[in-house]
DNA sequence: TTCGTCATGTAATGGGTTACATGATTAC
DNA sequence: GTAATCATGTAACCCATTACATGACGAA
């Protein structure tokens, strides 16, 4: 009956608080932006919509009066159904933003929290990037403990296979690397740029995490 | 009633082609072994192996007899059951193997196709790794035309989101090359060791394919 | 006029987990 | 004696998909 996924529901809530948007428009959001990883159908949308517009962090507005003359014949094709985010919902979404347990860098969930890294606060990524980190080489301790137990029994595809999902593994870690010094740098800049800085940006604007470049004027539509 | 898994059967009945075993050793194969990618739970693994049985595909046996005197004592532990692949389960696996459909080569499936390469043949293998291959390339540029429409639209850690994961499967194509051809050069492989040629190597003993990557003592760290 | 896309939804089904129940054996 | 591991199983639940139903609009 209630259909709590809760990583729908978080990237549902993250989305719609950059901009309302409709149920069609939001799901296509969600398998380009965040959808490398996950891709969602109307099945599991519509009825997370619902319940999430029951527990009052969205409400339901009608089509938006449109400047285009051509759809002013009262809401162009079906009527759509605009969801706008609450205060209420707001409020939520950052505490959702703010939680850091096993449920932040599990794999299905990992993606979709650094997808809204814009919105989250610095300690909260720190926290999040390394316990992703730790948890995959726990996981990279137990592959090479199973590889070394098992190495001389296993036939060239399976070792193979193995030996290219460590890499992955590896991989990633070294991308978490990265992730983690870049977000220690822009931590520890107070030599220069004094007057940028702000105690929280947990609520400000997405600013770049240190190495990257700085963007001019981001615009969301 | 029926939970034909479909994965979960396949590597089930691959695991026991190689040997009988019994359900917690067979969850532990699937997760070390195969379980990089997937861990199955008890609450799958049993019922599955149910539905196997009562398909004719599976044999229940009694625990084998033990050489270790101690276990004399009927059945150590609590009575194990031991699975025994049955002839038709095995023709049913061999049948299982040559399909080389999109199932074969979806994210959730390919993995554990390939853990059973070693059983395959190898225009099959060939199939599905080119088959794969297309998936990725087709996802590949999926993904540069979404970037190109919304580039400017994304900060910073959406961006760096999409950039690894591309990535990602660009590493994977590339390692899906190499297997390619490595393939390849193993099937045209006819000037030397001529007597090790057989027409189908289907249900022969794992041979390796020709210049297979892993080399023996490597170990990274 | 038919196809592709936009747009919203529901019911049936699928495939899996978690938590629970049970109990023997081994190692400390 | 007690904790960990071995060993098998069930029921309740969860999250999501598929297939379906409906219908409007724009372009070929």
């Amino acid at each position: 009956m209630s259909r709590r996924s809760g990583i729908l529901e978080f990237a549902v809530l993250g989305l719609l608080r950059e901009s309302p948007m409709h149920g069609y428009e939001l799901r296509k959001r969600l398998n380009t932006s965040l959808g490398v990883f996950r891709a969602f159908s109307y099945g599991s949308l519509y009825p997370c919509l619902k319940t999430l517009v029951q527990q009052g962090w969205l409400i339901e507005e009608p089509a938006p009066p449109q400047e285009d003359p051509r759809a002013a014949t009262l809401a162009g094709r079906r009527a759509k159904i605009v969801y706008r985010l609450t205060a209420e919902g707001k409020e939520h979404f950052e505490e959702l933003l703010s939680q850091t347990g096993p449920d932040a860098w599990e794999d299905e969930h990992f993606g979709v929290r650094f997808a809204f890294f814009g919105q989250t606060s610095r300690d909260v990524r720190m926290r999040v990037l390394e316990g992703r980190r730790s948890r995959l080489e726990e996981r990279l301790a137990k592959m090479r403990a199973s590889l070394a137990r098992t190495r001389e029994r296993l036939d060239d595809y399976t070792l193979e296979l193995q030996r290219h999902g460590m890499e992955s593994v590896e991989r990633e870690v070294r991308w978490l690397n990265e992730l983690i010094e870049s977000e220690r740098a822009g931590r520890d800049q107070r030599a220069d740029a004094p007057d940028e800085r702000q105690s929280e940006d947990t609520g400000g604007g997405p600013r770049h995490p240190g190495t990257t470049p700085p963007d001019p004027s981001d615009d969301t539509t």
